[in-house]
This record gives C-alpha cells, structure tokens and sequence, in this order.
DNA sequence: TTTCGTTAGTTCAAAGTTGTACTACAGTGA
DNA sequence: TCACTGTAGTACAACTTTGAACTAACGAAA
C-alpha cells in the first residue's frame, strides 16, 4: 500500500467535510432508528429483513442470500430471524431443493406490521434526510455514496 | 405531524439515492471499523475518544462532555473509558472544580497510540471515501450532511 | 439550613453482536 | 464409491451496547 513515510493528511476542507460526513451519518441513524423502534417496535435491522422478503416471489429467502444483502454476518443473521420467528414476523423452513439451506419466509403478520411501519419510516426518511436537501443534493448524496460502494464492492482484492 | 392519511412515498430516483447512501454508508463504516481494528486494535469510538482529547489543552475532558461530543449514552461511555483505562491509554481524575464530575485524560501511551493510528486511519479514509470521489463531490456530500446534522440539532423539539 | 429538582457518573441485567468452531450436506474427481 | 474441498446454517462463549435504577453532589428557593 505505498510507502509508510509520506502522509496526506487531509486539508482544512477534508477533515470538516469528513467529519460532518460521519457525524451527520451516525445522528442520522440514530434517529431513524428510534423513531422506528419506538413507534413500529421494529430495529432497521429486522424492517430491512422484512422489506426484502416482500420484494421476492413467495415473500421467500435464502437465508445466506438475505444475510449477503444486508451485509450481516451469517451468526447475526441467524440471531435475529430467531428473534424474529419467535415473534411470528417469519418463518423458516428446510429447503428442498438443498437439503443445507433454509428459507426464510415472511408471515401474513410480517407482512401487517411491514405495511403498517413502512409509511412511518419512510416519513422519518423524508423528515430528517429527504427534505432537508434539494432534490440535487440528495442525488448527489446517493451519486457519491454509489460510487464508495461501488468501489468497496470491487476494491480490497487487488491491491498490487 | 400532518395527516395520516396521505403518504409521501420516495420517488423511484429517491428510492435509489436513499438505498445507494444507506448501503454505501453502512458498508464504509463496516471496512474503515475493521482496518483501524485490525492495524491498530482500536475501535472507530476508541480512536475518536482519543481524537478529541487530543484536541484539548491537557489532553483532558469531562466525561459527559465526551459523551456529548461523540453522541454516546453516559453508560456507553463509561464502559469504553474504562477499558481504554485498563489498557493504559487514558485515565480518570477526579474533578477538583466539580466533586460529581470526572475528567478523563489520555496518557502518554494513549498519545502513541493514537500518533500510530492516524496516518493509517486517515489513508483508509482517503483510499475508501474521499479519493474515489471528486473534490466537488466530496465537499458536496460534506455540506449535504452538515445540513442533515444542523437539522437534528435543532429539529426534533417544534413541529408546529 | 433543609428541601427539592437537576446533573454527573456508575452499576446492573437484559439484549445484541462477533468470531470461531461445529454439523451436515453438496459437488467434484480419482 | 470414496475421499475431499467447499458451502449452509447453527451453537457457543466472549464482548459490547442499552436503558433503567442508583448514588452522590450541585444550586436555588423557601
């Protein structure tokens, strides 16, 4: 990764866009994440689990492809959709087309308490993300953040 | 907070923009936690309390002070410092001026620690965000989120 | 000065997260 | 068909975070 001698640091400009980038991202979830806890009962976590079951045919997942999207470890998705059968959002059955994997499935009471949560959050999205932006800002944000993740997506391999 | 009634969902490029920050975003902080983590055995909170009291004269600060600065609960904070006081880099003092209050304050060690750390937590920054954009798009996604924060700041309280 | 409301910080127990180790099955290839 | 390598998911133990209850001290008002 370079020598070890020379450091950019960042310019004047850099460390506060930096800083209001990670400031403002971590107030940011804060909020929405208590706002939906407190009014749907519902982590991003477990709303983000229910939002992509009900974009599938069958409301129906693997459970490695669920914990691949959301970018969460296989044991932590295992934990929550544990936590989540027990209290009837999903389901989980053997899956037979191999016999290792299990699916992931969203109850007709997920599917409830996701109709009733997703107007409130995507409110909260609006409030305090949406429109405190111009439109062109806020495309802007989701141009930049594509970029990092695009970049993350293909990155850290080769390094040479 | 209005109606009910009527629900302002997020357009198809809103419904983009919002995935592209929230995935990007939750995946930046996923690698920059886990290269400071590897290089230097440092949590991302553990380095930004070692940030802050570097800022200060003395390298030192009230703790409900840090916990303000870096949006921690008290008892979040509580436990950090006390395992960062176990392992050397910071102690505990208490407060001459305000018997309730403590100040925290970093030690030799937590200083080299933390002049170790940065040239390598600034190059992930560089190397995951800020080089992969353009100046212009990072100085935008940094006042976009100044906005963002600016607004939770003084937000949440009048709705009238 | 005593009482009351507030602030500072810690403690405790419950819940969530992490990484490793483990079991079971799938898909090669000899 | 047998071993072998890889993949799917769970179990376990250690660690972190959360929120509420608690102790102590400050500051103001009666």
């Amino acid at each position: 990764m370079s020598t070890s001698t020379e450091v950019r640091w960042l310019t004047a400009d850099e460390q506060r866009a930096w800083r209001s980038f990670r400031d403002g991202t971590a107030r940011l979830s804060d909020v929405l994440a208590h706002e939906l806890e407190s009014t749907c009962g519902l982590s991003v976590h477990e709303y983000e689990v229910l939002v992509r079951l009900s974009e599938r045919d069958g409301r129906t997942m693997r459970m490695s492809e669920l914990a691949d999207g959301i970018a969460h470890s296989r044991s932590r998705l295992t934990h929550t959709i544990r936590r989540m059968e027990e209290r009837g959002l999903v389901e989980r059955v053997a899956c037979s087309a191999d016999a290792r994997g299990v699916n992931c499935s969203m109850t007709a009471q997920g599917w409830e308490v996701l109709v009733a949560a997703a107007p409130l959050h995507v409110q909260s999205v609006r409030t305090h993300l949406v429109d405190v932006l111009t439109p062109e800002q806020f495309q802007a944000l989701g141009a930049a953040m594509d970029a990092v993740r695009e970049h993350l997506s293909g990155g850290p391999c080769h390094t040479d």
